[in-house]
DNA sequence: CATTTATATGAATATCCGTACATATGAATA
DNA sequence: TATTCATATGTACGGATATTCATATAAATG
């Protein structure tokens, strides 16, 4: 996988609730899909991106299929990038000031 | 600046390159041109995504204009997304041992 | 074995985005 | 002030992608 994949699989917000949802526990579908309120056929479209870029892993378990993500960094990856949009925002913030 | 669009920027591997390239120096466009060898017209599209995201900042110097990175922190993102990859890489091999 | 439940896949569509080409702006210089 | 150098912008096009709708698979259950 190179960081082009990556970047493009975590530029979409449904894909990263559902990364964030499975945090470190295991989920089946139905409940990505409720906690989603998003169609099933599309959560599925996300969920297969997702797997075929390696950042989510599954296994059936009866009818259902349990999903996980594959590397707990990535979770830390998400949270870092919201604290850089943060302070990005803050820098921004104070160049605007400087300009007015 | 939300992450939506800080991932939607680093997804494209010539705007990562300026970013890299930039480091912790102030670049002038030629200067950013000549490192991506790529045409001129594209370099300043690319830099004014970066400088919309609020990624890099310019000021002119003359005839010149000079581009740094807002936030050094976002250097480290590009290196930890790397090696998440480089991780998830590691994990699918074995799993793909696994299976075999 | 027919039906239901859970999930995946395929096709179609609309939108976004990278790139190339042409052109514009703005500072420096002759 | 005409020209050149450095950079930016507008347009157009092909390709990627999110979403929806319809359908397929596969396990469980009656």
């Amino acid at each position: 996988m190179d960081v082009e994949r990556l970047f493009r699989c975590l530029d979409d917000s449904t894909r990263r609730r559902i990364l964030l949802f499975l945090g470190k526990d295991e989920r089946c579908v139905c409940e990505i899909v409720e906690h989603l309120d998003r169609d099933q056929s599309l959560t599925s479209h996300h969920l297969k991106r997702l797997r075929e870029c390696g950042l989510v892993q599954s296994r059936r378990d009866g009818k259902r299929i349990m999903y996980r993500v594959t590397d707990p960094s990535l979770i830390v990856l998400l949270r870092d990038a919201e604290h850089v949009t943060g302070t990005i925002d803050g820098i921004c913030r104070c160049v605007e000031c400087d300009k007015d």
